[in-house]
DNA sequence: AAAATTATTTAGATTTGTCTAAAAATATTT
DNA sequence: AAATATTTTTAGACAAATCTAAATAATTTT
């Protein structure tokens, strides 16, 4: 099944759309894919007819299964592309996406199972959000960096952004590991760091430097 | 200048086309890209328009210099694609040459700078091709495999395809250098290796691996 | 339960890139 | 230099993806 760069796009904004309501409205489509409705309900039919839609008249659309595979496949290949070029080519993380939004078109399966190996099967994208694998398969809950929670919120630390010497002897030294709870008590301006709480034990400090290298997903 | 991605293949080919004769004809481009001479005269008009073409009806068409430009920005990302394809992903440089075709118009040139930096600037792609760097500068020698040597060519060694260690012993025991200048004397089917003679030395065999692991430029 | 508002679809037009068939220009052969 | 063959351009059509304006369906307010 070949799509066109437009139809992967309409795709995957659908996928997006309906992780929070199931359903999509031909406005919402159209406001996220800067088009207007008209053209939306055009590219609705097309896709239906290509059975990748359930669609119904007035009354929104969502993925057939067959849609909702494609649409994986595309998500995959935009996050490994971040993931590409935050840890490869040290672009920052908040330049990649426009770029993604061009490389996630490229075809090739060979080429996304390839470069999925050469960064080490990662399983989040640079801004936390879980990575599908070959099959489609991808884990529900979202990593947050650490320096994004709000004070008061309880998390657990899933990963690190990095696999330095000087990272790893910093959280033995504080005794962070995977499965790790915490709660953020305070954040500081001056500095951005921030006053947690581990879970069973005091209060700690956490500079930005190394939250930003912790991610979390809240409980 | 944003140009589509058919623009764009125009361009290319036309770059491609007139290196031979200087000047194209609408027969060429309609055989080199797979539609009709109706279709070439179309696009030849629009780029004309857009002062990409020097383009006489009838006459035939070359780049002008805008247009020569955008070329070798294509062909520069086309060939560092693939050279990032097979030194980083290990495709073999025999499948590279599609997923290429698609991965030259993405466009940022942010993108292309830090994939040159990430390949250690290379100078030439994984066929022999020379890469033009961000000025659009490109060496016009080609590089080409020392395996594809006809008999009695005589070339000077300029690259070797990997810096394996044990690629650099063999060199090293055979006193081949960057530099050195030969002619292949012979070429045998059975098992593909080649008996070069050496200036100023006598004729040594090279194994088809040691054959391919060289680029040569002939002289 | 009407009326008014909002959301969605239909109808018709536009742009881009392609095609086929026919006309015109150029090149080759006699 | 004609006649013939080849190349190239023009004319008109089509599919894809978009748009605006108008019609219709659904929802909300009165
Ligand atoms: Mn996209
Ligand atoms: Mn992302
Ligand atoms: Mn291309
Ligand atoms: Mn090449």
């Amino acid at each position: 099944m070949h799509l066109t760069v437009s139809e992967e796009n309409y795709i995957k904004a659908i996928f997006h759309l309906q992780e929070a309501d199931g359903t999509v409205s031909t406005n919402q489509l159209a406001a996220n894919i800067h088009t207007k409705p008209a053209s939306v309900t055009d590219m609705l039919k097309k896709l239906t007819s290509k059975r990748l839609l359930l669609y119904k008249p007035y009354q929104g659309v969502r993925l057939s299964s067959e849609g909702r595979k494609l649409a994986l496949e595309i998500v995959r290949k935009h996050r490994l592309w971040e993931s590409f070029l935050v840890d490869k080519l040290q672009f920052g993380w908040d330049e990649v996406h426009e770029v993604a939004e061009e490389l996630e078109h490229i075809s090739s399966k060979k080429l996304v199972d390839k470069l999925d190996q050469f960064l080490g099967n990662p399983r989040f994208d640079p801004h936390g959000d879980p990575i599908p694998d070959s099959n489609g398969v991808m884990l529900s809950l979202r990593q947050v960096n650490l320096l994004d929670l709000k004070p008061h919120t309880k998390a657990e630390v899933c990963s690190v952004g990095s696999q330095s010497p000087e990272l790893l002897e910093l959280l033995k030294h504080k005794q962070i590991l995977i499965g790790t709870r915490l709660e953020v008590q305070c954040k500081f301006e001056f500095d951005h760091s921030l006053e947690i709480q581990l879970e069973g034990r005091g209060n700690i400090t956490i500079s930005q430097q190394l939250a930003q290298a912790l991610f979390v997903k809240t409980i």
